[in-house]
DNA sequence: GACGGAAAGTTGTAGTGTGCAACTATCGAG
DNA sequence: CTCGATAGTTGCACACTACAACTTTCCGTC
């Protein structure tokens, strides 16, 4: 069978386990999608971001995103404040809650990792090392064409 | 940094990429889902399952299936007939427009493959070969706890 | 053979996540 | 001051899905 075949069967497969896989029991009790913990994670990482920042780095329609924020915000896990110097655009904030969140959120992932890591050979954690990093670079330039 | 954080961000990023990257402009003019394509490239692979057993297989609830498998049957590239030995169940079979539509987009993604693995070092490849499957296994057996 | 439970599939309904188009409010250049 | 651009909101529609209640068919038991 010859890389790209292989190739094939591979993703197929990942992209069907591999978001269930993920976000399966993240955080008990809350409901979480991807998309909310993905603006978490931008926002814990980044201070003061605007929504269409946010929706660029999230690759979202701007409109998704003033939905997602405001269930966000509602949860007190974010919160938007107009920039006193433009007005038009909102200053979003992480709060305590939602690092809180996010951080248990990646941890509980983490934990998921290691528990993958710890049942691989050595091997093929150096060739997923190797693999996957070059294998989201040629997909973005594919798709930067 | 260690593998368990280095595959985090790795996931993450290609979860968000993967399907996207996969699923553009496989047929032209045609609207197909991915679970669609799933489905015809399950019934190219094997003959005569019944509903159940495809949504076994696409681990959807037996319902979606059930309207999935109308619409490819609206469409023209699946048919079902009730198994004479035992009418409950539908046997499915695709039909050449099907067999064609799932060559064609087979076809797509294997080129969209070989443009990946050619932009990669062979050592890449051979990581991806390693790494990916024991991915999978892992995440398997994860969920089958 | 009738009865009751199990199995396959269908349909009604609801929820989630998304994009597009039209809208408001604000800004800044001329 | 006016006009075009920018940030965000809202109404609407759509795709995909699960769950629950339903029908039809089958089969074992009495």
């Amino acid at each position: 069978m010859d890389d790209a075949h292989h190739l094939h069967h591979l993703l197929m497969d990942l992209v069907r386990t591999a978001e269930a896989s993920l976000m399966e029991h993240v955080v008990p009790g809350r409901a979480l999608s991807m998309s909310q913990l993905f603006a978490l994670h931008e926002l814990d990482h980044r201070s003061g971001m605007s929504q269409r920042e946010l929706a660029e780095r999230l690759a979202l329609e701007k409109s998704s995103v003033s939905r997602l924020v405001a269930d966000l915000e509602s949860e007190g896990l974010v919160t938007r404040e107009r920039d006193p110097e433009n007005r038009r655009l909102y200053r979003l904030e992480i709060t305590a809650a939602g690092r809180r969140l996010h951080r248990h959120a990646a941890g509980v992932l983490h934990e998921r990792y290691e528990h993958w890591a710890a049942a691989m050979t050595a091997k093929e954690r150096e060739g997923l090392a190797a693999g996957l990093p070059a294998l989201l670079r040629v997909m973005r330039a594919h798709r930067a064409d």
